[in-house]
DNA sequence: CGCTGTCTTGAGGACGGTCAATGTTCGTGG
DNA sequence: CCACGAACATTGACCGTCCTCAAGACAGCG
């Protein structure tokens, strides 16, 4: 069952059997993907989307110094790079963050699948919109919080994501991402990145050790973060 | 001819006349907006989706102190709220800059659509698709930018969309924001706007004065705010 | 057991925020 | 045509958040 967690937790029960079928029949290939490689670099076409199934994957955009700004960390579940497939190309690079398992679709079959299967074209198209939103609260975590509210926003955003596909339960989940990656993430320094985290520690907020993320006040870090989970379309809200 | 400039510069030449007819009889009506009212709040189920035939609009989002964060500025040939299609509900607030000209599609009428051209929805699709790039440009830009930079950046990019669609000779054009308004789409205070235009102005970049925009050097301007319109997927890349 | 990447901590400085006062523009109505 | 008020723009002084630079501690891995 390679899209046991597409849009789990998120309007699941629109994909019907059939639809799941016809996406399943359209899988050109399954690949496993070393840590922290670069899979598609920005502006060159592409020509199949990819679906992860397992691991963690990241989008980012480079200044001219050189320094990253991630757009999006992917978690199982989620279809990385659908947005090429109308697009044509990306406007920004794409990599792992740990090994990966994935699933590639061609975009022909998917052009196929637009013709004859509009329920799941619309479920297909949804869950780049779902990424859409995701940009929009960065944004706003950018433009209006500081940074200790920002990491907080994040870590709540991203255990929530993690949730809904079954890999937190809520306090404790795996999260490979270093001091610098949040950093980039977060638009702060890695050195500043690091007195937030042990900011939220003083504050009994949560902790990070060795990738391991502990909430221990979720509602405190939700308020101190703003972060309102609508904007993920979770079927459940809360 | 309602959708004049829907895709201009942009892949208007894959929407067939066909497309176009049918999309131009599932209007429902047009519409005239007063200016700076808003027109769609969050979370409200929205049933239509409007495209923007002339003047400006915004989406923002807001902070718990009532700070804005704009998420998107639009211009003529934008469908504003497309991905409510989809979605179901908007994340975010929607409102007018100027008085506008809209023109309504009932989301029934584009299930329609969906069913009888996919050529015509993946065009749309990519309609959505391009906002979600200019969000990941907006997250760069609060992210790995400072205040400067930001403003240049921003600019830069609405004089290009402005182009795209005949709004802008390259140079000079109408920009109906306030000083507090480019503060809230870049993450500073109106008082440092303030101060970021006229450095601007004295580097001999560009100068806003009563909502006109004059870029005097937009070569400079582009290379200060680390301007490259790729992501804007136009077809004459430049 | 040493190398490398990651984390931690400190000192000093710059960028942008806050607060407050003043100037300018423009629409409205007398 | 002028008076008025409201919104917008401008400027200054002060301050806090976050950055920069730098050194050292720690952990994982060959």
């Amino acid at each position: 069952m390679i899209f046991a967690d597409l849009l789990r937790s998120r309007r699941r029960h629109q994909l019907t059997a059939d639809d799941l079928a016809a996406l399943e029949a359209s899988v050109s290939g399954l690949r496993s993907l070393p840590a922290r490689t670069t899979m598609i670099s920005r502006d060159e076409p592409v020509r199949t989307s990819t679906y992860l199934m397992e691991g963690f994957m990241c989008r980012y955009m480079d200044d001219q110094k050189g320094d990253r700004q991630l757009v999006a960390v992917h978690v199982a579940g989620d279809f990385v790079d659908l947005h090429g497939f109308p697009l044509g190309y990306l406007d920004h690079d794409l990599a792992t963050l740990t090994a990966c398992q994935v699933a590639q679709v061609p975009h022909a079959a998917l052009d196929g699948l637009m013709v004859t299967r509009p329920n799941l074209t619309k479920l297909l198209w949804f869950s780049t919109l779902l990424d859409a939103a995701m940009h929009r609260e960065w944004i706003f975590r950018l433009g209006r919080l500081d940074a200790i509210a920002r990491v907080s926003h994040f870590i709540c955003e991203i255990e929530t994501k993690l949730r809904a596909v079954g890999r937190s339960d809520g306090s404790s989940f795996h999260l490979p991402m270093t001091q610098a990656d949040l950093g980039e993430t977060c638009g702060i320094t890695a050195v500043h990145m690091n007195r937030m985290l042990r900011e939220l520690k003083d504050r009994q907020l949560m902790t990070i050790r060795r990738n391991q993320v502990d909430i221990i006040n979720p509602a405190g870090l939700a308020e101190l973060g703003e972060f309102d989970p609508s904007y993920l379309f979770l079927d459940n809200t809360g």
